[in-house]
DNA sequence: GTAACCTACAACCAAATGGTTGTAGATAAC
DNA sequence: GTTATCTACAACCATTTGGTTGTAGGTTAC
């Protein structure tokens, strides 16, 4: 049996791309960059139930890209960046091979098999 | 009423990242950026039949990802660089976003340092 | 203390997703 | 011409997703 509550490389990253992929959560990411943002707050502007934009924020938190800090009642998200420039790298190696860089591709790849 | 089968700049957004939200289809891309692979080629070194294969590369297609063309018999599927560094652009928004917060922190650490 | 607010989470539901098998149409090979 | 290959597409099924409402617990305000 794999271990799979420690993710591997590609799961993390189909979670990083779907997370992406809702037109809401992108601005939620949008909003939360700027600064901490309660997850009511964020509610606020959505046409949807607060229950709604609490799962919204919990994939976003499950791909990485945000973290929450509890401040009181309130629980501030934030935009993790780093996570924003895994995202960024996953499409580069695309980027990278469709511009024949077989150099660079060589190397991406030791490091993705972790050889 | 919005016009919606004149998809608009969201939608696609959506079907972009949700296209690579998934690793079978990643690793067609990758496959397919190196030069035109027939579906069936494609779909020989997957764990799942030719029908769902198609139905990756359908998505990838509708994403604007790759494109098909027919050569005799056979589909020849090739990825469209623009639609990934299509996808790379809407990562650069979230990122300069969270850039420009961290250069006015910045800023306002200089200021306070400096003055 | 009580009321209001913020969050967590469960249960439920419709629709989308990712897979299957089966059928049918073109093209290539023999 | 017949057969094999490649593709398209429909029908079906299980699971996930994205939304809802409802309940409950913690924190702040009065």
């Amino acid at each position: 049996m794999v271990v799979d509550n420690v993710p591997n490389e590609d799961e993390h990253v189909n979670r990083l791309f779907h997370a992406l992929s809702d037109a809401t959560r992108r601005d939620i990411l949008h909003r939360s960059a700027e600064g901490g943002l309660s997850v009511s707050r964020l509610a606020e502007d959505y046409p949807m139930s607060f229950a709604a934009v609490q799962k919204h924020v919990a994939v976003l938190e499950r791909a990485g890209l945000v973290s929450k800090e509890r401040r009181g009642r309130e629980q501030l998200v934030r935009t993790e960046p780093d996570a924003v420039r895994r995202a960024r790298a996953a499409l580069d190696r695309i980027e990278d091979l469709w511009r024949g860089r077989v150099d660079r591709m060589s190397l991406i790849l030791d490091e993705e098999l972790g050889a």
